[in-house]
DNA sequence: CCCGTCACG
DNA sequence: ACGTACGTGACGGGA
């Protein structure tokens, strides 16, 4: 029989302090929250116990309270970040069925120590879980004490904590005591140290022998004292003695512990979107949801059905509705959900209904002005386009996939992500519940572990795959309205209707038309490369005196650190680090660290690059990134598999890689780049003349810094001058710090601080445009870009200094990150719309941030030239011009 | 699956 | 005393 006991208050203690600060979506704290009931889980999985309870303390006077005034615990006060997560804590264990015992006028220690002693009485193997060392005094020989630290759990039965300390558990109180530990309030004792303590009463066994033998203690300091404050010593013994009586029974104390992966549980979880811990209650609460939409859920594989629906549609008058399209990993469609709110099918692929059906249908609908609702707009025109004739998918080449796919349509997870663009994905069950307040089943909770992909394969879980789809389509259909209504609210509508869907199709045809490579000279280029590794490698050997894995930073850093004992390393949270910058810095005091630099570089070439990108080359010669619209916290696009927007240019071995992307036959490259984009935002945004007349008057801008910040005339700023405060201008865009521009340009932070001052002066309104921000910030909860784009930011108004810090810095980075990540938006899609609407050939590839690729048909050069600059240029009206740099070439090294 | 590292703006 | 520049994604190693 086992009783697992669990102190509260201290776990939630390690869970805060052990856990990074998460917060869900309504801004709530949640990480002592998943901290608390992981280690709880592991505990019961570990311990699989009869009986469980927490306790806790509550907020009442105790027994200590009344034998001494000035008790007041040994607790400090909690931040109010873990304060607000208690009650949350105990919400859950209750929604578990967890006895949560407190009792007034007595510590958790005592409860702890109570059920402790009635449960071994009563035949039980007892575990008490907890931080706090003060419970090692409740070891016996069944009582086993599990003290949490921060990355270990270390377990004291009676004989272990002997063993460690040399005392047994009870005559810890007598440690306690004589340290002193209880009575940090009690004005005027002075402390034993621990070792003497130990000492002491490892030789006579208790504070009352020692005062015995007090006689015959070598006269000290540290004696006098003890003699002294011998009042003071039985009274810490007293308050640091948890009581064993404290007036509870075992039975109200610890029921036994039936299922804890309640329904309500589950809620909860969801609620507070610990998603990690949901598959662990798969089994029991599968599918089991408040909702109950589902009961309109209808399959139809009758071709007549369909059609019916879509008749019952036109009839209606609807000019909206929600669309899920099922499609594996081929992008193969095996169905589509299709909703109204009162009525909503999944379409499964099966005898007339065809994927070229469905496809086709939905064309028609959205063609005839009926607009389609999806979760994922530019995937969903992907998986159609894949089913099209040869004829249909040039005509999308000429003429754009929205003209040809679908003219009529809308992006919910678009949608969302404006309304919150700092969550890490936008599924149906997390807009239900925010948008709808109704809990739907998450596709974990359909499928278990296996993928969307995967489900569809499988038979045996086509009522799961009908209820996931459906359930999409649904919640599109009911929430979309809702969203674009708060969206309205927020003031950004046009965000959305003017910049974020016209960039789904934008983003779509670049997706399409993908960009050329050259597969046999980036095999060329990895061969190269694969020599050189090679070189190195039997070179670092050499010099190790031995062969180890080089990419492993661990295995590295003990060569590096340990075995050539090179001295000066720094540390990461898990060992020595092995990053650049450090090695850089040692690179003199051995040749080795020369070669692991260059190895590094050729490795990272190899893998990322050369080896990566020629994974990725389709059939056509030609790599298709993803470019992905809500991922980033500021507005930025981002782009996967591969990333095309970190392609090397740094450094000239990198740079070569860009030799193999390259335009078709008869065309070249346009790549046009935004100068200073940032920094003329800031500029604009802030206001301020001097920064404004700078740009105003063509001049390099760092250099202009340079000579306003080191009051140099500007003819005679010298370089190092000039990338100084090029660091200054980083600096400010990134929300400056002294710490991090004094790390950046080598200088100390004092000097640092002294620029940053410098540049205030320099330009008179920065100071109080940034200080604005961060004020906003904290104000309202979020910042905004010029075109109103929010991101929010609890950090700002969190206790923790750093974390707060971190939050000032966004405050000031993203309105101007942002602002820059709108206006390339705008021109993409302006530049992108005119090549359709003038019927050009060339075509808009690529966007790195700043940097546009078109691939343009030599014919139409001069002409795309001219409307790439117009649209660059004009997309935004600041108070400083937006100016380009643009170069043609044949690929895009030559290009950029 | 997380960490360290490193490629880009 | 603490330990930071902002925003991304891919890779290899190792629990």
């Amino acid at each position: 029989m086992k009783l697992l006991l669990m102190d509260g208050h201290s776990i939630a203690n390690r869970a805060f302090y052990g856990v990074p600060d998460l917060t869900n979506s309504a801004g709530e704290h949640t990480g002592a929250i998943f901290g608390f009931l992981n280690m709880m889980f592991k505990f019961i999985d570990e311990e699989q116990p009869d009986n469980f309870a927490v306790a806790f303390d509550v907020h009442a006077p105790t027994f200590r309270h009344k034998m001494f005034d000035a008790y007041k615990g040994t607790r400090k006060p909690m931040l109010p970040e873990l304060k607000e997560q208690i009650p949350r804590i105990q919400e859950m264990l209750k929604a578990m069925g967890v006895p949560v015992v407190t009792m007034e006028g007595w510590e958790a220690d005592d409860i702890l120590g109570t059920l402790s002693r009635i449960g071994e009485e009563k035949g039980f193997d007892v575990t008490i879980v907890s931080g706090d060392r003060d419970l090692l005094q409740l070891a016996t020989e069944k009582v086993k004490i599990s003290l949490v630290k921060t990355k270990e759990v270390i377990n004291y039965y009676a004989k272990d904590f002997e063993e460690a300390f040399g005392v047994t558990p009870k005559q810890y109180i007598d440690v306690k005591a004589l340290m002193g530990d209880s009575s940090d309030n009690i004005p005027g004792v002075e402390k034993i140290g621990e070792k003497t303590a130990f000492k002491w009463i490892a030789e006579y066994g208790s504070i009352e022998a020692c005062h015995e033998h007090v006689d015959e203690m070598k006269k000290s300091k540290v004696v006098e004292k003890f003699i002294e404050q011998w009042d003071q010593a039985v009274l810490s013994k007293e308050l640091a003695t948890i009581s064993l009586q404290a007036p509870i029974e075992l039975e109200e104390g610890c029921t036994k512990l039936g299922n804890i992966f309640t329904e309500e549980a589950y809620l909860l979880c969801k609620r507070y979107e610990l998603k990690k811990l949901l598959p662990r209650f798969e089994s029991t609460t599968t599918a089991k949801v408040q909702d109950t939409t589902s009961d309109t859920f209808k399959r139809i594989s009758d071709l007549s059905d369909v059609e019916n629906f879509f008749a019952d549609l036109k009839k209606s008058g609807k000019d909206f509705i929600g669309a899920s399209i099922m499609s594996d990993a081929n992008k193969n469609i095996k169905g589509v959900a299709l909703s109204v709110g009162d009525s909503t099918i999944y379409v499964e692929i099966a005898g007339f209904i065809t994927p070229d059906y469905v496809a086709h249908k939905l064309m028609e609908v959205s063609a005839a002005g009926v607009k389609l609702c999806f979760w994922d707009l530019k995937n969903a025109m992907h998986v159609v386009y894949n089913i099209l004739s040869q004829d249909e998918k040039q005509s999308v080449d000429e003429n754009g996939g929205k003209a040809v796919i679908f003219p009529s349509a809308c992006d919910v997870a678009v949608a969302a992500y404006l309304l919150n663009p700092t969550k890490n994905a936008y599924t149906a069950d997390d807009v239900a519940s925010e948008i709808l307040s109704i809990i739907i089943p998450a596709a974990a909770d359909l499928f278990g572990k296996k993928k969307l992909e995967a489900a569809l394969e499988d038979d045996s879980l086509i009522d799961a795959v009908t209820t996931y789809a459906c359930y999409n389509a649904y919640v599109a259909y009911a929430a979309f309205e809702k969203v674009i209504s708060e969206i309205k609210e927020e003031g950004m509508l046009a965000i959305y209707e003017d910049i974020e869907l016209p960039l789904v199709y934008t983003l779509f045809d670049m997706e399409i038309a993908g960009i050329a490579m050259d597969a046999a000279s980036l095999k060329e280029y990895g061969d190269k490369l694969s020599v050189r590794i090679a070189e190195l490698e039997q070179s670092i050997y050499k010099e190790a005196g031995e062969e180890f894995n080089i990419n492993s930073p661990k295995q590295l850093g003990v060569i590096l650190f340990e075995k050539l004992g090179i001295q000066g390393g720094k540390k990461t949270k898990t060992g020595f680090s092995t990053a650049a910058d450090v090695l850089e810095e040692l690179s003199s005091t051995n040749p080795i660290i020369c070669d692991i630099l260059e190895y590094r570089q050729l490795a990272k070439l190899k893998s990322t690059y050369a080896d990566g990108l020629a994974n990725c080359v389709d059939a056509d010669g030609r790599v298709r990134s993803t470019f992905m619209q809500t991922v980033t916290a500021t507005g930025r696009i981002s782009s996967t598999e591969p990333n095309l927007q970190n392609i090397p240019i740094r450094m000239e071995l990198g740079r070569e890689i860009r030799k193999v992307f390259h335009p078709k036959d008869g065309y070249v490259f346009l790549d046009a780049d935004y100068s200073q984009i940032e920094l003329r935002v800031l500029a604009h945004m802030s206001g301020d003349d001097n920064l404004i007349n700078a740009f105003k008057a063509g001049q390099d801008i760092h250099r202009s810094t340079a000579s306003l910040v080191f009051n140099t005339p500007f003819d005679e700023v010298t370089d190092l001058q000039r990338r100084r405060a090029k660091a200054v201008n980083f600096g400010i865009v990134y929300g400056i710090s002294a710490f991090g521009l004094a790390k950046d340009i080598d200088v100390s932070r004092g000097e640092a601080q002294e620029y940053i001052d410098n540049y205030f002066l320099a330009y008179p309104k920065m100071h109080a445009f940034l200080e604005g921000l961060k004020a906003e910030g904290k104000e309202k909860g979020y910042v905004t870009t010029m075109y109103g784009r929010r991101r929010p930011i609890p950090e700002l108004s969190s206790s923790n200094f750093m974390t707060r810090q971190f939050g000032e810095r966004v405050a000031m980075n993203s309105p101007i990150q942002g602002t820059a990540a709108d206006i390339i938006k705008i021109a993409m899609v302006k530049v992108h719309d005119r090549l359709l609407s003038e019927h050009l050939k060339s075509k808009l590839l690529l966007q790195v941030h700043d940097e546009l690729l078109v691939e343009t048909l030599e014919s139409e050069r001069t002409q795309v030239e001219e409307l790439i600059r117009e649209e660059m240029e004009n997309a935004a009206a600041l108070s400083v011009k937006l100016e380009i740099d643009m170069n043609a070439g044949k690929n895009w090294a030559e290009a950029h």
